[in-house]
DNA sequence: TATTGTTGTGAGAAATCTGTGAAGTTGTTA
DNA sequence: TAACAACTTCACAGATTTCTCACAACAATA
């Protein structure tokens, strides 16, 4: 995969750097603007692949943004909203944005809408994405998970936890770093709610044993032959 | 390998001293400081390739000394933080901190830490990691130990203990010795625990006399045929 | 060979970790 | 607001690992 450089604006620090370190963590190459005229800088010197654009931010908003860059540009861009701002879905569609995400949000989700769009708009070829593991099948378009054939509907935190696994297969994963791809740096609840989400995976996934403990260190996720 | 420089940064001399005697165990090279001023000293003074950084300090504390550094530095850093400190993980990695360990912790865990921040942060080529010793196959990623083809359960210590013997094979090493590396500083149990893990390793591994016993002293990993 | 100190080993106690049901929280939807 | 789903926490039983101990077996030394 080619490496793509993705811009985010927020007028935030805090959040500018968060966002930017589940991106490197993710493969992708960061730069920052923290306000309009940083933007427009931005795209003018360097090749950009994907804007990320807050919407609430003083003097002009993502909105305003966005209308100016698609002016002269097709870079697809994806708006960011803090919970509970007031923000109008069809206006930012509209204005040319690509998609939208609802802060907070988790590492998983956020690389997973980009991807989405970067596929979409044709950015990239294909990514390829992981599809048949022993006898689950993850349709990562639908979101939806079948096991011999029957679709199993799982939570947002199973599904992730799955798709994460998957990634990771025969790797010895700790609580710990489940949490933190998973969860985000910010989650500061117990260890042992992993074991919990691995209760309820387990059972949904049925016979197959793919999830196995490593003792004293987490879990792995294993496919019987292969 | 190269040589690498660490700094340790600290206000308890004892926790300095402790974090340095594995370091230096484990090939690195350490100064210390106890305050922030040491601190910007030593960076001026020489070459540091990583700091491990304490968070709870007076004066200033890790959070600030982290971004005064990063002000004119890329320096990768590690805090420490003690368990059950207050502290924002977010807040360490925004700041620029590459990761974070949290108190009390292995010899092992350490410099697997500090290990993987520098191949991460791209400091030094990546490190080879052990994989197949005479008929022993150490696959660390999925910590599974095959002998003859044949997958062998081995328990944390005994994994532990396998690894640290193979990192030293051919050297004879005391029970002080593994009880410091693999337990760390603060056990204070038994020598003997030793013989036991030794026992059932040298059942689990099979014939092939990889543990020899090095009367008086302790023991040795041997590969027959090398 | 007798003596002394060291190592091997089995058994069981102690410590630690995981699985799980149930209850509590939070957030969403109608 | 009530009903519901998702998520988290908790507590305890059960499983697994780790540690200790006692004694047998062994090596070194005189």
């Amino acid at each position: 995969m080619k490496n793509l450089h993705v811009l985010i604006v927020d007028d935030e620090e805090d959040m500018r750097d968060m966002v930017q370190m589940y991106l490197e963590n993710a493969g992708f190459t960061c730069s920052q603007a923290g306000n309009a005229s940083e933007t427009y800088q931005m795209i003018e010197d360097k090749h950009i692949d994907l804007i990320l654009l807050d919407i609430m931010m003083p003097e002009e908003d993502g909105f305003q943004v966005c209308e100016r860059i698609r002016a002269k540009s097709n870079i697809p861009i994806i708006f960011l909203s803090a919970k509970g701002e007031e923000w109008d879905k069809v206006k930012g569609l509209q204005l040319g944005g690509d998609d939208y995400i609802v802060k907070p949000f988790s590492p998983g989700e956020l690389t997973a809408r980009i991807h989405a769009v970067l596929r979409r708009t044709g950015s990239v070829e294909a990514i390829e994405q992981p599809n048949k593991i022993g006898r689950i099948f993850i349709n990562t378009k639908g979101r939806t998970v079948t096991v011999d054939g029957n679709q199993v509907p799982l939570t947002l935190k199973e599904y992730e936890m799955l798709l994460f696994f998957v990634k990771n297969k025969n790797q010895a994963l700790s609580r710990e770093q489940l949490l933190e791809k998973i969860w985000g740096l910010d989650y500061s609840g117990s260890l042992r709610t992993v074991d919990t989400h691995i209760k309820t995976l387990r059972m949904k996934l049925g016979a197959g044993d793919y999830i196995q403990t490593v003792w004293g260190i987490g879990y792995k996720f294993e496919v019987p032959n292969e």
